[in-house]
RNA sequence: GAUCCCAUAGCUCAGCUGGAUAGAGCAACGGUUUUCUAAACCGUAGGUCUAUGGUUCGAAUCCAUAUGGGAUCACCA
């Protein structure tokens, strides 16, 4: 069935052609929903079309609005108010749509042939997940599930830094004060275990730091002759050489974080098809600069180092090689760029990873697109803002910042709480109700984080717990688990809602049909905008107004059993949008709650 | 010094590819349950869309400038 959108443009384009000879392309006519407090679904804007028909755009409105009544089955009436033509669709149109829904085993859309990759999470191995790292892998994740419903074929990615001088600092700082503990002796997560290192030698490090300048160093070398900042460097080199020790201390640690990162991704329901390791790519990207020298693309100065002019993109000029040689951040990210392309083939690929990186992506996309390669117009950075504490920025050296594991399980706990203080696990077994409990505080968590749009920054205020009533991920939740009891009771009562009739619809019904008709576009939008809040903010509004319906009227009390059947089959396409859009962000659907 | 991002109700956010009287949630106040799940629903109140100018039939939305907040740019990662 073709879009009724489509369906609209098309007549109107033809109102347009026949009752005034004037061409416009369909797609030039822009539809926008209707105002609640006007009769329709679908309102056409008419000011601008007033000077090329020569008509007031009342008056234009009233013609198009009758053409379109005679010619476009579909349409039962219109109405024009101040220049705005409401389109009135047909009841039949309405019910034909939701049956036809009701029918699809998915929503997803056709295979487009196309493959992508989205990089995400991508952590340090020195310190453990906190609340920033849930929002890049909520969005990562979520974004990888919008891409894979419309038609990508989708590899999820995770680079892992794991090698460098912070990785070095914990293992120094464990290896001096570190009495060979274990995440089993200390009875802590092993990325908790690292972390703590990591702390330590950023503690020990500024006691250094201040014995040299109570001993007459300046501040500015007191930092340059740090004992501890040496030996961290030193270590560097050692793992650099491939050093036995520095290398098994190195693998050591970096195992615990990882079996630490594994249980944090499990417990918050992402995944990965590839993990890349910067100990293997920090190598890369060296002939790639060859290679743009040799293009004429790179120079190299006389100090031999090598640079990149994007005066004329409105940058600067950017070093992509040392003059020692040695590669700087964006070498290897040039060399990644082309080993994921070789490995994968994606013609698009989306870098979920901090605005504090805008500036590196936009030169490193630059430099691909100079470089000519054939992937480098499908390069997307998902920029997302900092998640702010009400004390400000989160910094995990002064201990200010949410960890993940931790605010997972208050959410949860939180969810206990409120689902024990509302009685509503009657009947549910032990392990049924703490299945629960984790869905919905995950829910709340996850949408908290969604919802809002990814280039914003926003807050976090542990003090108050993320809330479970309003725009939150538990009320969408909630409003499918109702569906739900309605689709058990339907069955109790053997209603044959697949086969219902026409009847005559209530507002608050072409209401939320109407707001189905949008999920294709959104979903879209979503796609081709990489935001997942579009979708968020979507669900939100159809749970809400099938509440407003559910609370307006009553579907088995209804005489008729026609609009019974029809209310029924509502509801349970409600619940089916309701469950896709969730899924696509990452939360589960409950059927009870 | 240069560049980028942000600014909407007391708070947190939608709306931004120009359209009708700028919307939600939280917090506040009032109401709704013998009926399908009240984590809900209905109502009241709450706005100089940071400011000024410009573009036009029409600007929260586009442009310019200013202010405030954040970030980035170094042979750092």
């Amino acid at each position: 069935m073709q879009n009724i959108e489509n369906i609209l443009q098309f007549h109107i384009s033809l109102a347009f052609k026949t009752l005034f000879a004037i061409e416009i392309e369909s797609n030039q006519l822009k539809l926008t929903p209707t105002r609640k407090e006007f009769e329709g679904s679908h309102t056409f804007t008419c000011f601008q079309f007033a000077k090329q028909t020569g008509k007031a755009p009342d008056a234009l409105g009233n013609v198009i609005g009758n053409y379109l009544k005679q010619n476009c089955s579909e349409i039962s009436g219109f109405n024009v108010v101040k220049g705005f033509l409401n389109i009135v669709l047909t009841d039949q149109y309405f019910i034909h749509f939701l049956k036809s829904q009701a029918q699809k085993a998915t929503f997803d859309f056709a295979p487009n042939g196309q493959k992508v990759m989205v990089e995400y999470s991508s952590p340090n191995t020195n310190k453990p997940l906190h609340l920033g790292h849930l929002r890049n892998n909520f969005l990562g994740f979520s974004m990888a599930n919008i891409l894979k419903s419309t038609g990508y074929e989708v590899v999820k990615a995770n680079l892992i830094n794991d090698r460098g001088i912070h990785i070095c600092k914990s293992m120094l700082a464990y290896q001096k004060f570190g009495n060979n503990e274990t995440p089993q002796t200390a009875n802590l997560k092993g990325d908790k275990l690292v972390g703590k290192y990591y702390v330590e030698f950023d503690k020990q490090s500024k006691v250094a730091k201040s014995k040299l300048i109570e001993n007459g160093v300046s501040e500015e070398d007191a930092e340059k002759q740090n004992p501890l900042l040496i030996e961290a460097q030193e270590m560097l080199l050692k793992w650099e050489k491939g050093d036995t020790e520095v290398v098994n201390l190195w693998k050591k640690m970096n195992s615990w974080v990882y079996d630490g990162f594994e249980t944090t991704y499990k417990t918050i329901g992402v995944a990965f098809d590839k993990y890349y390791y910067e100990s293997n790519t920090y190598l890369l990207g060296k002939e790639i600069v060859e290679e743009g020298i040799a293009k004429g693309v790179f120079y190299k100065k006389e100090d031999s180092s090598v640079w990149i002019d994007l005066t004329a993109e409105g940058l600067d000029h950017k070093l992509v090689l040392r003059s020692d040689g040695t590669s700087v951040y964006i070498t290897q990210d040039m060399g990644t760029a082309d080993l994921k392309y070789n490995e994968f083939g994606c013609n698009r690929s989306v870098y979920v990873v901090g605005n504090e990186q805008d500036y590196h992506f936009n030169v490193l996309f630059h430099i691909l697109k100079k470089l000519n390669r054939p992937y480098a117009n499908g390069l997307f950075h998902l920029s997302y803002g900092m998640v702010d504490l009400p004390s400000g920025k989160m910094k995990s050296r002064e201990g200010t910042v949410v960890d993940a594991d931790d605010l997972v399980q208050e959410m949860i706990d939180e969810a206990q709480k409120q689902t024990t203080e509302l009685g509503k696990i009657d009947g549910f077994k032990p392990d049924e109700a703490q299945k629960l409990y984790y869905t919905l505080g995950l829910g709340a968590l996850k949408y908290f984080l969604i919802k809002v749009d990814p280039k914003k920054r926003m807050l976090f205020n542990p003090a108050e717990s993320i809330d479970f009533h309003g725009n939150t991920g538990p009320f969408i939740q909630y409003t499918h688990a109702r569906v739900c009891a309605i689709m058990r009771k339907a069955n109790e009562l053997k209603i044959d809602y697949k086969n219902t009739q026409h009847i005559d619809l209530q507002a608050t019904e072409r209401e939320i049909i109407a707001l189905l008709l949008e999920c294709e576009k959104v979903v879209k939008q979503a796609s081709d905008e990489y935001s997942p809040a579009l979708i968020a903010n979507y669900v939100y509004e159809i749970a809400k107004t099938y509440n407003s319906f559910y609370a307006a009227v009553s579907i088995f009390q209804e005489q008729n059993q026609e609009i019974v059947k029809f209310r029924v089959l509502l509801s349970e396409t409600v619940a089916k949008y309701i469950k896709y859009c969730l899924n696509m962000l990452g939360i589960d659907a409950p059927e009870r709650m």
